[in-house]
DNA sequence: CGGCGGCTTGAAAGGCATCAACATAAGTGG
DNA sequence: CCACTTATGTTGATGCCTTTCAAGCCGCCG
């Protein structure tokens, strides 16, 4: 994603768990993520999180606000983070100069439009599956022989995937059981992509 | 929506269940709803219909496929409708011609990525009535006092939330009976709001 | 009017949440 | 580096919510 070099305005750097403060009600820019991990995230009345999505190196995330016109989640660094502002206008500008950046542009925002799929499975097995899937996918660059470590906490999986903790914890391990992956706490190793997509569809 | 005048290929009718078929494998188009209401699917091995969403009046869809590169779901009229055709590449030239498209573009496109935060909720009770809101908002057109005919059967209510039809018309009823919601069939009458905002967060 | 698809409601089964206890890992300060 | 604390992960028992299975009702179309 070379466009971004351009149009970025400057780099952010994020300690675990600090959060990407965002202007209040006003939308302006978006973020790629240089190195580390997201989440963006609701507080419920409840006092749960509802994570909306996970973002990785590579990926660029706040599209959404340009319909709504305001940031509707707060964004927290998963692990020690670096992220760069590219605010909308620039890229306006930058799409002025460069055509072809629009497509490229229509092509990440549409990436976004099909990440989740899999949460509409009614059931948690498939949900499960399926989060694993995208996340080898997504942690390519990270993955070495379909195995990769995990920045996210069996919490925030649950959240983001609309499950429990201990769900999510049970499922993993009958996963292992059943020989599909090899799980050591955050270490994770798909043995079987194949029947994964299918227990995922 | 003027944009698609200028672009727009054909106009397409269909009767109610007719399937909008498309070129296999290729995406070229994206389709605009001029009138009625439509349902994009799968169906997946167990035979049930997954919806990955819903499209009314003055809504455009295939945005997706810009990144997969090919139409990935089914699409279903749900009742009679006419779409138009609106090429990827009349709209890429289009928007060369008038830059300010591009923001309108980037706008519908980041519109669909708001659709449907809902499902990520745990309850099924949280999801209809998150379902509810969106259709108000949606239907807008086809509203009175937040009253509106749904297009939708509560078996599709059902694949799309990931629930059963059970499920929803025993919610629908309990809906009803709490005063949230007036329904007759297909006719729906939002009562409170308010409520149903809390309900679902 | 009859047939059929869609809707509603009930009873029973099953899956996930909840509550709880414990195990392990990570972080902190001496 | 170790003792302590805290966060995170695993596993079990129980209960609730949603699914499943089943029957009957209603509205629509031929």
């Amino acid at each position: 994603m070379k466009f971004q070099n351009a149009a970025v305005k400057k780099h952010i750097h994020l300690e675990k768990k600090e959060l990407l403060t965002l202007p209040k009600n006003q939308f302006q820019s978006f973020y790629a993520v240089k190195k580390g991990a997201l989440k963006t995230f609701q507080v419920n009345k409840d006092g749960k999180e509802s994570i909306r999505g996970f973002f990785f190196e590579g990926e660029v995330f706040g599209y959404d606000a340009i319909y709504t016109n305001r940031y509707t989640y707060s964004i927290a660094a998963l692990t020690d983070a670096v992220v760069c502002e590219i605010p909308y206008n620039n890229l306006l500008d930058l799409i002025d100069k460069n055509p072809t950046l629009q497509k490229k542009i229509l092509y990440l925002v549409s990436q976004q439009l099909n990440v989740g799929n899999y949460l509409i499975s009614t059931s948690a097995e498939q949900r499960v599956a399926g989060f694993l899937i995208d996340l080898s996918k997504r942690l390519e660059s990270c993955t070495t022989h379909h195995q990769y470590i995990l920045p996210i906490t069996r919490q925030d999986m649950g959240n983001y995937l609309g499950l429990t903790t201990e769900t999510v914890s049970r499922l993993l391990s009958r996963f292992q059981k059943d020989n599909l992956i090899k799980i050591d706490n955050k270490k994770i190793a798909i043995l079987s992509i194949e029947k994964l997509n299918q227990m995922a569809e």
